[in-house]
DNA sequence: CCTGGTCAGAGGTCAC
DNA sequence: GTGACCTCTGACCAG
């Protein structure tokens, strides 16, 4: 309580940062010094954004009297400013614009359309040499185009060969900016890399352990009854968020978070995402997360882990299984409950509800439509804790889906399971077992084809950049 | 709703201007006249400024053809060129360099190791002489070092002839840097200015008014109680925080704030001000407001001018009261209420609330806290608003507290207040109406004595450049 | 978080 | 070559 004699040197108070690390902006596109964040659309520092921001107010054009080309990079320049004309021109070739801008946080749609918009200027831009009769920013020469030639052309020579985006390589060997998927900032994913990854990932205990970690060494399980309460045992470690909830409860939890999504899509209009390469193309550039997918990934972490983990223990507990293989069929079931196709709404795994809309930026509405009606139809069988799990078990035991070295006994498991399932609803209450079954049995018919169609996107999923980098987790079932 | 397209020309925001002017700049160090700033790091004139930045231009080096020991110093040249070659020398000398510059503002702590570096720099050329093999300015002959000995002999004469007003006189040797509290910013203040200044500022208002304004004309007031009243009117135009709070509620702010302040305390270290002297000295090297009294000083004025105001008001109502006189004894009985000596909290007038030892950079923890403990003994006598009143007038009245001319006059008022005060004891419900009397008389003669340290001190205050330019309003008093 | 405003201190200009 | 006056720059801040 005494105060504490010792002198304190004038420390500027702390600066009152945020929980979170300070999150390092990517360095300034058109200087390379540390940028403060986003300005007029692209991230700047704070010296680039002001000479842009000032360049509205000038009334008289700057000129570069070096030919037009000079090299606008702050650590090359050291000290001395930059050409102020060819630093202006750099920032509109970047997308510096000031329409669109926005005070304060931006809301999704705001953003990507302000992302959008700059794209699209940055496209002309490429281009807008001598097209554009009406660019007239004040700081930019109105017979850019026609006098510097030489300047020019050199540019044009560049962005001719570049068009519209998307063009390939370029004869002239001079850079161009490319807009397709296959980014430089994360070029083509060798397969084997990816194995490499995932497999690195799953040493981490995703992927079942050791053989000799399973629960109890007794194999001697003929009856169908040792079967059944090994699933059910399995079964015990899933911890979907619906496990233990009414079809009512869940239908609650579904209707009320899509009023409270309804009224944010009114205010901030409907998150949608963006083609996987378009959203590349433009986090290559700006390192936006434009869509949001980025956050969602990471966001996902947490919720596929679990999962992930989840069907590893429940795994460990099918007799004489000793091996992960897909996962589609598998979490398909898993999460069958939390749906509500007509709201298009759903819960996941640890029970966030999201639009169905919102949860993969990679798949077509119509698809993950698909997959939900399917989900709907399997909760309309109302499965008894039993069904799911022997369902569940044999989703994890097709042999095709199984990458293991004896599918036979894969199969044979799936069997004794199959058995298990027939024994099972022979004690059931159902009139007609057989039909019952039969039902049953075709979900898996059904299952396995949207799980062929989804095994094709989940290749493709595991390409992505953004995936990889976020998510890497996600690449272990390859 | 739309965006509006006209090009709106940067509009100036109204310049927060601090009342007073903008406080000039120390004069230039290379030749006298008046400065415009740091350049390069030293407080110098546009003229060489200037002249500095084009030395580096230079591909011949200067030469002095006058034996190298020519006086810089524009007031003495009047109108005559100085010798370039001398002139870069000094320029060299005091430490201008182009190492730490920049283009745009300086970051606080760019700019203060700036100018320590200056300082070293300077430091090291007093005995640079023969030492210093790579000094390579373009505009400096090589063998600078070698022959310049005389030259610097002079310069440390010139300079210490000039300086910056501190030193006094030094017999034979180099000049040195001064870290006295008389900085260089702000020389010693003469007397004659601070009254000059307070009267100044005192005319804005804060003096008490013509005489006319009086309330009332009628004089006539022989009855304690007409007396009273109008103490009690005074009394109704003072608006300390704690006026109408019982003890409960003010010790619970005090509590509550204390806990606040603990937990600040606790993140951030306690705030611990400087000496004035070293804080003076970094000031003025560094202009950083190291521990806060600047920033302190200057929110602290509306308080003060409010209190000062008030106080004002409260006079003009004492019956033949006329003039204002010291203002310690009345400021430490109207705030004494807003007291915790154990927490070492108190409030202020308009109800901000700080730890004792913030309140003022100037005087030691002890004084604070000695006047502090009298203060809460004040409250523990629970005055009524009559005895407050009137112990305020009192605090007011003592003749040799009050630069009037009829000292007499202020003593006979005190008289009449005493008697008020009596009489209105008289009428209390103590049952030792005596005793009680004694008890407040006793306050007046502790008052008294603090009041009397308290009067060295604010001398002292006064003759602060910090004070004087953050809140000159506090001289009014001097 | 981003925008616009600010102003100290750099550099440039041109009558002298 | 000089220096009064200008423009430009960029760190910081309020909103
Ligand atoms: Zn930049
Ligand atoms: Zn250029
Ligand atoms: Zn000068
Ligand atoms: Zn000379």
């Amino acid at each position: 309580m005494e105060p504490v004699s010792v002198q304190r040197k004038g420390k500027k108070r702390e600066k009152y940062t945020c929980s979170h690390e300070p999150l390092e902006f990517p360095s300034c596109r058109v200087c390379g010094k540390k940028s403060t964040g986003i300005h007029f659309g692209v991230y700047s520092c704070e010296a680039c954004k002001t000479f842009f921001r000032r360049s509205f107010l000038r009334s008289t054009p700057y000129k570069c009297d070096k030919g037009g080309d000079c090299l606008i990079n702050a650590e090359k320049q050291n000290g001395s400013r930059p050409c102020p004309a060819c630093r202006l021109v750099k920032c509109l070739d970047l997308g510096m614009s000031k329409d669109g801008v926005k005070q304060g946080r931006y809301t999704m749609t705001q953003r990507t359309s302000v992302i959008l918009e700059v794209q699209k200027l940055r496209d002309q831009t490429s281009n807008r040499l001598a097209t554009d009769p009406e660019n007239t920013h004040p700081g930019i020469q109105g017979d850019r185009q026609i006098k510097d030639g030489c300047e020019l052309d050199c540019n044009i020579f560049h962005q001719d060969s570049q068009d519209d985006g998307t063009l390939s390589e370029t004869s002239g060997g001079s850079y161009t900016i490319h807009s397709s998927s296959s980014s430089s900032n994360s070029p083509h994913i060798q397969d084997k890399e990816i194995v490499e990854l995932a497999q690195e990932v799953g040493r981490t205990s995703i992927i079942l352990g050791e053989e000799s970690t399973k629960e109890s060494g007794v194999p001697c399980l003929d009856k169908s009854e040792d079967i059944l309460q090994r699933i059910m045992t399995g079964y015990g470690y899933l911890e979907h968020f619906t496990k233990s909830m009414t079809d009512e409860e869940i239908q609650d939890i579904l209707d009320k978070e899509w009023m409270k999504h309804t009224d944010k899509t009114k205010l901030f209009g409907k998150l949608e995402y963006l083609p996987t390469d378009q959203y590349n193309d433009i986090y290559e550039k700006t390192q936006l997360d434009v869509d949001g997918r980025k956050k969602l990934l990471s966001e996902a972490k947490y919720e596929f882990m679990k999962m992930a983990n989840d069907y590893v223990k429940f795994c460990k507990n099918i007799p004489f299984f000793s091996g992960l293989s897909s996962h589609f069929e598998f979490f398909t079931i898993l999460q069958h409950k939390g749906m509500n196709t007509e709201k298009e709404m759903c819960i996941s795994y640890t029970g966030k509800v999201l639009p169905l809309s919102e949860t993969c930026p990679y798949t077509s509405k119509e698809t993950l439509l698909g997959w939900a009606e399917f989900s709907e139809e399997v909760s309309k069988l109302q499965l008894s804790p039993e069904e799911f799990a022997l369902m569940l078990g044999i989703c994890v035991t097709f042999r095709d889906r199984c990458p293991l070295d004896y599918p036979e006994d894969v199969e044979n498991i799936q069997k004794r399971l199959l058995e298990t399932l027939e024994f099972t609803l022979s004690k059931s209450h159902y009139e007609n077992k057989g039909r019952r079954l039969a039902k049953l049995l075709d979900l898996f018919v059904r299952l396995r084809v949207i799980g062929d169609e989804y095994l094709e996107l989940y290749k493709v999923i595991c390409q992505d950049p953004i995936m990889r980098e976020n998510l890497p987790e996600f690449l272990i079932y390859l």
